[in-house]
DNA sequence: TCGCCTGATAGTTGCC
DNA sequence: GGCAACTATCAGGCGA
């Protein structure tokens, strides 16, 4: 591996440098992120709510319905639990 | 503060150790915990499901209704987003 | 699962009620350190630099073995090189 | 919130979107990452062993960082210190 | 390919 | 009341 007289050794630098460059932007787009939701709550909006709702739209709806109806299923079958869940 | 001729350093070290202790007992319990999250999964259950149910015991009814009452207010604000939502 | 007639709901009963018994026990620890913090600070030390002490003492420890992982997977890496080399 | 006639609504829906844009432009950051490892990794590199360089290349710098927060820590204490003793 | 497990991200809580 | 530390959840990568 090393054999090749760093030949290798600039390949992977090259690779190293494109991965870091990658995952600065993607650090970025994560400041922008946290700044958006920011400035939505000084806007009046709650981020905990409207990261809800980014959620949902993004999640498939099936999949959603199927996880409640699981839940239900599971706060059925605990019965008291349910009356003190739903009271 | 090491002008009393390590009598502080003495209560320090004990402080510390105490310290250490419990959080070493948290630890534990944290891998009990995923032990019988572990068991339950095995046995049929789904882990991300149970843990709703734990956090919807565990958290104040009303609180939750108002979480929710909130969300709905964005979802429909969003409009066809809704329908999205619901279809 | 829950046509068995409730035998999978009492064993999911009994789940959920040993994790919120852990869950209780983690809470009772975590009040525990906030009291010791608050004893050490009544004593006249600062939390803020015992937390950092506790945070070294375990990174000290971590280090070790993160050097064994580095080495781990430098090894095993090694191993596959000589593996595709073999293959 | 939403009795101002939709003028809310239409600031929610402008967040949203920009929110949701950004992070499809996160998610294609993530695939190109995956992208530039399976193109090493079919290079003869080895994926692990390159995330392990580029995490301690990122510790590298987290670690002089580390030190500078806990060179200040120390300054605060003893400035703590100071301050007790000189009340 | 599936299950596990670690690393990344979001939420909560305590401190200032 | 905002900020920072800590905790819990989730997703992606790795190994079997």
């Amino acid at each position: 591996m090393a054999a090749d007289g760093g030949f290798a050794a600039g390949h992977l630098r090259a690779f190293i440098e494109r991965i870091e460059r990658l995952e600065e932007e993607k650090r970025a787009l994560g400041e922008d992120l946290k700044q958006v939701y920011a400035e939505a709550k000084s806007t009046g909006f709650t981020p905990k709510v409207m990261r809800q709702v980014v959620r949902l739209r993004k999640m498939d709806t099936a999949e959603r319905q199927e996880q409640e109806a699981l839940l239900r299923v599971y706060l059925d079958a605990l019965g008291e639990s349910v009356a003190a869940a739903a009271e």
